[in-house]
DNA sequence: CGCGGGATTGATATCTTTCAATGTTAGTGG
DNA sequence: CCACTAACATTGAAAGATATCAATCCCGCG
């Protein structure tokens, strides 16, 4: 069940570290870093109402970050995977701005930001590499972001699937097959969708063979016309394909094809 | 016409510097920024493959940042005004990702990279401003991918123009009236509307006596209702309104009241 | 003064949500 | 080990929101 490559992402901050940090900067960084003990689904890992303290990152499990409406309904902002880091939008505001919810019984480190903040101090190699994972983190917003403005439900279910696959494994070899850590809900909701349109898409992608997906379990049957799908750009490689009508809701048995209209004006 | 708060961004750094930075540092920054000069609206200051070397911050005027689909259509991803820095993203993955284009007439200055490093390796007070500024980008944008995950047309725009009402004029004294530096196609598509459904909202918002608009110049009427509207989470503070039925598409009956449009007088 | 691009408005098609029912799965306690 | 329950997932039908297609309209600009 748990991912034994369960280095301390803490330590090793986004890149091979001892070699390019040198083991004295890793030696301080591993007493300011904390390896929590694994916590249960739903615990909460830090609230708006937290005293800001430290950077988190990702052991292993999974976690959402969410914004709460009055309601109590929740907004997921964003899923953190083994390796990731999350928290650091509270460098700016001196306090966690969301909150952090494990998905699975999960385990995170952290870094005191303080600490880690005079570690950084004597070691540019270091801040360099903070830089660079600050930037990647931005990147990957934009993308989500992109994403979100530019494209219809399904291609936005496509890309979000694909994201996780590619974060899932680590990097390496891209798994034919992933668990989502997640529900359909908890899906929906990071990408602006209701429970009920998610399950559609996910019977839509299952209606075109793009992926075949039983419970949290999904199999990645076509992943280049998935990526098509999430990607418009690359839209065009396969040709008379990119269907448009996706909603069962409109009885059509056609797959209708189109352009794709898209919208992005200007 | 150009903002003669004019300081360069780039050697403010997010925060009053001298007194943070000490003399010396901002000395230092001074050789490694260089002030450009204004260039005409549809320039474009990056592109993604434009060799990566250096950030940026406007000066004046105003930048958009664009992804292009194959069809060279465009889709924007944030906008930047004047003191805000871009092109964040290109530290992570070592060359520009997306296109900054100048909106208008703008000047901007950049910093290079390699240049920003090492003063910084010498700064702990310069890296703890880099810290919080790229913290604050992720705030700014997760806080734009809520706005877009979470919420209907109306909400969004109320929310862009909010965001753009704060951010111009540096902070302080929150304006009245402002001039928008983007036309409505651009506005919508970084939020992920067509122009035609951004032009219904700004209709929509304009009837409901939020505000007042003609052209790019946008007058906040009822500021704390276009905020109820933007935020959900405040919506229940004033109870019955909260209006839903938004497209002026489903023939609204609801008649009578003509605010009427008419922006002061630019 | 006329041109042309942006803005607005209208009518319709399509997509997404909402409300509601049903099916399915995993976890629990007997 | 099985029955049972509660949460999650899927599906359907109708309502609502947004996109698309297509005309104007209007203003800034030459």
């Amino acid at each position: 069940m748990e991912n034994n490559a369960e280095s301390s992402p803490c330590l090793a901050l986004d890149a091979a570290s001892p070699a390019v940090l040198g083991e004295p900067v890793v030696e301080r960084l591993r007493h300011v870093a904390t390896q929590h003990p694994p916590v249960a689904p739903g615990t909460r890992i830090y609230t708006d109402r937290t005293p800001f303290s430290a950077i988190f990152a990702v052991r292993f499990g999974a976690v959402k970050t969410v914004e709460f409406d009055d309601n109590g309904d929740e907004q997921v902002l964003s899923f953190h995977l083994p390796g990731e880091f999350f928290g650091l939008t509270a460098i700016h505001a001196e306090r966690y701005v969301n909150t952090a919810i494990a998905l699975q019984r999960t385990a995170v480190c952290s870094l005191s930001y303080q600490g880690l903040s005079r570690v950084a101090d004597e070691s540019p190699p270091l801040r360099r590499q903070l830089m660079r994972l600050m930037s990647g983190v931005i990147l990957t917003e934009q993308g989500a972001y992109a994403a979100m403005a530019g494209h219809a439900a399904p291609a936005r279910l496509a890309f979000l699937l694909l994201s996780l696959r590619l974060r899932m494994g680590g990097g390496r070899p891209l798994a034919d097959t992933i668990r989502l850590p997640m529900s359909r809900a908890e899906l929906g909701s990071s990408i602006g969708l209701t429970p009920e349109t998610t399950s559609r898409m996910f019977t839509y992608l299952r209606r075109e063979g793009l992926i075949e997906a039983s419970g949290r379990n999904v199999r990645f049957v076509d992943p280049d016309r998935l990526q098509a799908m999430a990607d418009p750009i690359a839209a065009l490689n396969s040709p008379d394909q990119v269907p448009q009508n996706v909603a069962g809701t409109t009885s059509s048995a056609e797959g209708g094809e189109r352009s794709h209209g898209e919208a992005s004006g200007s």
